[in-house]
DNA sequence: TTTTATACTATCCTTTTTGACCGTTATTGT
DNA sequence: ACAATAACGGTCAAAAAGGATAGTATAAAA
């Protein structure tokens, strides 16, 4: 049994999806790569989302360590940009496999 | 948007997170690496999972093609074994790089 | 002046996931 | 005769996740 943060896993692979796990957060964390992005660019790029259920999603993945929130007071309207941090990046690799895999998936066995 | 198996994911990520996310299916599958174990014999390496979700979550990752199911009827008592399908074998660089960046955050970070 | 954009938060509600607990069939051990 | 083991499935309930909708403040654009 492992503690991270305040919660409890069985295991460190179920860590690892408490923190990446759920239907968008590896879909955020995976834009972020590419670097830094507005609340506005994020939502654009994940259609389907709802703003809610999208600014949770960044809420927890703050919580967590792996991204971060800038905002810019100066001049508005308010501009907020969200970044992966240090630790964050150390997620990229597994991102990328993760994001290969599914790839992969739909090419050999997509037959329905 | 995607389809696998008659789901529909808005990201190859999500693909990924719906086949191998939820709370348990990643520690069955990593346990399943080392070879083909019972349901009893999972069902005691994971201490703490019911038996009805252990075998919602073997159901499911039936379903999905990553792992089978084989049942011993020659003289019971009854004899069920499950492995990962070849499909599933493909998730075992995947299911190891998540446990290790469990194992990274719990080293790097886990002051609470 | 009405609309638009930005970045959210607040309610309320539905769906999904997970857990607790008990029942089943058959056989071997004590 | 009785309990234990094996591998579940059924029912109910709680918890977690996610969605729909509307509202906030500010300022620029039409």
């Amino acid at each position: 049994m492992h503690t991270f943060k305040g919660k409890e896993y069985p295991c460190c692979t179920s860590l690892t999806m408490g923190i990446i796990g759920g239907k968008w957060k590896t879909v955020i964390l995976f834009y972020l790569i590419g670097g830094k992005l507005r609340y506005s660019e994020l939502r654009k790029k994940m259609g389907s989302v709802t703003e809610r259920t999208l600014s949770l999603q960044l809420q927890q993945l703050q919580e967590d360590g792996v991204i971060e929130r800038k905002v810019y007071y100066n001049k508005p309207p308010l501009k907020v940009e969200y970044s992966l941090t240090e630790f964050g990046k150390t997620l990229i690799p597994l991102l990328e496999n993760i994001a290969q895999w599914g790839d992969y998936a739909l090419e050999h066995h997509a037959k329905n």
